[in-house]
DNA sequence: GGCAATTAGATTGTCGGACAGTCCAACTAT
DNA sequence: ATAGTTGGACTGTCCGACAATCTAATTGCC
């Protein structure tokens, strides 16, 4: 038997609302439709795709998932994904791909330190008061023998903020996100406490002096510090990370 | 007139689609819905939450796009959410930010020399041959004065996928889709072909070798050089990067 | 006339029902 | 057994409808 010359391959039609989808998307990425633009009403949409009401609003949901659409009151605007939907996103991923400690601190021990270093070069006002400001609440609470954690995160949201990287922030807050489990199931015994407030001074002296490779440099040994108080409260850090509720 | 003591906030109920898509997703969070199992038809699904077919396809629609659930065929079933997937939206949200070439090659900067690095430690045959063959490829390409990006684009994901680290393996794909237009704007003059080759051939040797700082310290020159490329062909680092089609 | 209360529309969220197209599995004829 | 047929199960899409809510025009009042 003569051997096929060429095989076809399956005929798919993708269906109408992930067309509709596709549509609005392409009509953000070519700027016909810029973010904080309205949306038609959905009855219009309908016609203008010539579908039917219930198929337009499938597709949108495809879009408001993505945050690259949202819903002010009543209105359908174009807008910019937040960092935190998308931390959101990247962070659940990562969970179902049962990502382990030690692959999250991997990139963490890289991205930290970046974060320092592009913090010290453009530092504004507001963004250092704002970092002196926690580093005080810090201060108080460690006498206090409060909670560290909410304060911990804070201090590397406000350095990867002063960092003034998108593309950094979002990656960073992804991962961040998934650490916080991690942080509940009992880090920072007090005698660690003094320590993250020490690094943290001293990274946030480095900014100050525009010294970026020493941010960097403490940063780094910031990170060391966590893991190993990660691995001195007895998990695994090639075990998959627990899961928050 | 006394003063109410307390301001009650506006009572909102979320959407039923919402809680339907919220519920789906705390299932699979409580892992009691796992990757690969199948989930109902619409219909029953329905009947379950107790809301309209419609209301429950809409809920579907928002896990969908996260990639959350899948559709094979027919059966709709719990999947985790593709590499590219992610990326797709991760590399969409940054472009609507408007993130700017440094931006991106700063983070760059730091993913692709920890891939390397980390590619090092626990090389697979398979992952090695694979590398080579990229090798072999680009050299052929190069001599015939073909395109070298896709192939450039392939290395660089062999390698991070060589890593074994799946935020790193996110993170990375997200923004090096990003730099695609980039390349298309006309990278790669002839001379820096070579360039290129060299470089790709001293990391895979490094990585062969197991010497990781050697494979992440040239992976970093090389990232170096992609820049500078980019700034020969007249590109200013600081502009947002140009949108793909 | 200016401001407040009311009213009429417009629009979303949800529902029920309907139907064509497609896939699958059981069944039938060769 | 193999090929062909049939029926049912589901999805994708559509239609029409309605309550709840928001908006804007309208009306009534001072």
């Amino acid at each position: 038997m003569a051997e096929p010359k060429h095989k076809f391959s399956r005929v798919r039609r993708p269906p109408a609302y992930k067309i509709v989808a596709d549509e609005l998307l392409k009509a953000v990425m070519e700027r016909q439709l810029r973010p904080g633009d309205a949306l038609s009403v959905e009855s219009e949409l309908a016609e203008q795709f010539g579908v039917n009401r219930s198929t337009v609003r499938e597709g949108i949901r495809h879009l408001e998932q993505t945050g690259l659409v949202e819903r002010q009151g009543k209105r359908l605007v174009v807008s910019r994904p937040s960092y935190s939907a998308l931390g959101d996103q990247v962070g659940m991923a990562l969970l179902v791909h049962d990502v382990s400690f030690k692959e999250l601190w991997d990139v963490k021990m890289v991205l930290e330190p970046l974060a320092a270093g592009l913090a010290s070069e453009g530092l504004t006002e507001r963004q250092l008061d704002r970092l002196e400001r926690n580093l005080a609440e810090t201060r108080a609470a460690l006498e206090k023998n409060e909670n560290l954690v909410p304060l911990d995160l804070e201090f590397h949201e406000l350095v990867a903020e002063a960092a003034n990287n998108t593309a950094l922030s979002i990656a960073r807050s992804a991962i961040a996100r998934l650490f916080y489990p991690a942080y509940r199931v009992g880090m920072f015994p007090a005698s660690s406490g003094q320590r993250l407030l020490a690094a943290h001074e001293v990274i946030v002296a480095a900014i100050k002096e525009k010294d970026a490779a020493k941010a960097s440099d403490w940063m780094r040994k910031h990170i060391v510090d966590f893991r190993r108080g990660y691995e001195l409260a007895g998990y695994d850090v090639d075990a998959p990370v627990p899961w928050s509720d």
